[in-house]
RNA sequence: CGGAGUGUAGCGCAGUCUGGUAGCGCACCUGGUUUGGGACCAGGGGGUCGAAGGUUCGAGUCCUUUCACUCCGACCA
């Protein structure tokens, strides 16, 4: 490609809304454009070429693991969504519309329901099977606050894929064999990476991991053990249980008065406690279909914080929704003086399960002003669950280490789905004996379009890009500095030819601009190597420049094409 | 959904308080000089001032309504 040829509309100013360094530079170096809608973005030539890399090294792997690519329709009639019944669970972010006839409709977040379909249609044996099809097409979720250029949008590329088996141990093989896949495609990519135990959220089923790009810009605050290979998102990590040095408080059960002791803090200073000992209550209308809500308090130990999506799964809503102080006194009861003992009526009571048998703890008294001490959950009959966020320094479950909180950037996520989109949806094949029995689904999924983002936050430095082997838009770019000067723009295109005729994937800048110039968008852009053809031609030297570290070193101009077929 | 802000040329912004010919930087076009770190000189093109309504002789500016976007939070495979 000639670059005075080539659509690249780098530009010196940063984007005002953007902080993320992949956002800025994805931008600057003319690979994307924002669209003016939020969370839409146009892929400039620069861009595509990039994307197309990425989903290349996608679908080569998952070809090579047997799974077979399909393409599936956009627009997803919303029955299919009603018959899995996640129409009203997957919430606002599913964008709905109807056509003219008044059919309602949705843009696909995610294709379950599609895939499930299309083989429901074909496969009625277990002689089909097993089966893995994929895609890699658009998707579009209405994200609350789409934001980070490529890291949240709302229309993003991904490859989502579905598995269909006979049994739940052939299901597990497959799940083993995509994470081994999906560590290739990663390592390809040349990314840093942890695969990590995760929440389902609205997909459904159990068993399922992440693989989390490290960076420090990353949504996701992961926990990690360094003195083995644990790791899993915050959502669903796990500790060895937590126990507590100072000394448990000894008192008969009483109701005690503790004027405007509202928090834990002050309650531990109050009563010279550990917070271990100490209840803390947290309320929250639990959403669920159709509108329905329940008030939900959920008790854990005094040292600990509520991790919300445990909370959401241990009473298996939608969503849980804060609660005013007006609201919780209507109901009776007192914010700041709340406890899982003597609730209201109606009031559900979710504990943790670090407080099971708990012998005596003091918690709130349901009653302005009052806490109770001395209270005991031995042989306390109620619903355990664990709702604890695992904090740093926290045992590891495996080995017992401490452990760490890191943040990273889900670019992959692997589900064993079991049943729960078969059965609803009929999809059902004939065992050898006859038999009807669903299908045991594992699903399996790629952020492709994040997955550039996601490059760019691991790789880049304060002047810009710098694409992995595999990932570049191009092999190797040729720097002409004068194009003014004959002898200089001859070599670059001699070397141009030369180059490409060795199957490599050159960009050649010859436009006519200054050196600087020329050498800032090289920078921007990240092209791992680049010649520069300058003033030592005269000598017959030429330059060879490392896009990582900026390292230069002359070659003569004769061994140049050897060098380069060498090295890259 | 709560809080804060912004909509003026392709991009980044000033002008709005105090109504009176639509501005600046970058980018773009023409000519010339320049060519090792985002050059310089001269000339030039480009605008329903987010939209609708109102006040006024006159509205980018004042009033009303509305839409969109951004940031913080809540939230989020």
């Amino acid at each position: 490609m000639r670059f005075s040829k080539f659509l690249v509309p780098t530009t010196k100013e940063t984007p005002n809304d953007a902080t993320l360094a992949s956002h800025i530079y994805l931008i600057r170096g003319g690979f994307i454009q924002s669209v003016g809608g939020s969370g839409l973005y146009n892929f400039l030539p620069l861009g595509k070429k990039v994307l197309d890399k990425v989903h290349r090294i996608v679908k080569e792997e998952l070809d090579n693991a047997g799974c077979q690519e399909v393409s599936l329709s956009f627009v997803t009639p919303a029955t299919l969504w009603q018959q899995s019944g996640r129409f009203e669970k997957y919430g606002k972010e599913l964008l709905r519309f109807k056509d003219r006839k008044e059919n309602d409709f949705v843009l696909g977040p995610t294709h379950e329901e599609m895939m499930v379909n299309l083989v429901k249609q074909t496969v009625q044996s277990y002689k089909q099977l097993p089966l893995n099809l994929y895609q890699i097409n658009l998707k579009f979720r209405d994200e609350i606050r789409p934001r980070f250029g490529l890291m949240r949008g709302r229309e993003f590329l991904m490859k989502d894929g579905y598995s269909f088996h006979v049994s739940t141990e052939d299901m597990q093989r497959e799940f083993a064999l995509m994470e081994e896949t999906y560590k290739k495609i990663f390592a390809r990519l040349g990314l840093a990476f942890k695969v990590v135990e995760a929440d389902s959220g609205a997909i459904g089923g159990s068993g399922s991991k992440e693989f989390m790009v490290l960076a420090e810009s990353g949504e996701d605050t992961i926990v990690v053990c360094d003195a083995c290979e644990y790791g899993a998102n915050i959502e669903a990590a796990t500790r060895k249980e937590k126990t507590c040095e100072a000394e448990a408080p000894e008192a008969e059960f009483a109701r005690f008065y503790t004027p405007d002791v509202k928090t834990i803090e002050a309650l531990s200073g109050y009563f010279r406690v550990d917070p271990y000992y100490l209840v803390k209550t947290v309320a929250k209308r639990a959403l669920y279909d159709e509108g329905r809500s329940e008030v939900v308090l959920f008790a854990l130990r005094g040292s600990d914080e509520l991790q919300e999506v445990k909370a959401c799964n241990a009473v298996d809503a939608n969503d849980l929704a804060d609660i005013s102080e007006e609201e919780l006194a209507q109901i009776g009861l007192a914010a700041g003086f709340m406890g899982p003992v003597n609730v209201p009526k109606g009031v559900r009571v979710v504990l943790d399960s670090t407080l099971k048998d708990a012998p005596s703890v003091i918690c709130g008294a349901n009653e302005k002003d009052y806490h109770l001490i001395g209270v005991s959950f031995a042989e306390k009959q109620a619903e355990y669950f664990d709702l604890a966020a695992v904090q740093e320094g926290d045992l590891c479950p495996c080995c017992g280490k401490p452990m760490r909180y890191t943040k990273g950037i889900e670019v992959g996520h692997i589900f064993q789905l079991g049943t729960r989109y078969s059965e609803p949806l009929g999809a059902t094949f004939l065992d050898e004996n006859g038999k009807i029995q669903p299908m045991i689904m594992g699903t399996y999924g790629i952020g492709v379009s994040r997955l550039l983002a996601a490059i760019i936050e691991q790789h880049h430095d304060e002047k810009g890009c710098i694409w992995t082997k595999e990932s570049a838009p191009f092999d190797l770019q040729i720097i002409v500095s004068n194009t003014k000067d004959e002898e200089q723009r001859a070599a670059g295109e001699m070397l141009y030819e030369k180059l490409k005729a060795q199957g490599k994937e050159v960009l050649l800048d010859d436009r006519k601009e200054r050196f600087g110039f020329k050498m800032k968008d090289y920078e921007l852009m990240g092209v791992p190597y680049a010649i520069v053809i300058g003033k030592k031609l005269q000598e017959g030297l030429v330059e060879f420049v490392c896009r990582e570290g900026m390292q230069s070193e002359d070659i003569l101009i004769d061994t140049i094409a050897d060098i380069v077929s060498q090295r890259i």
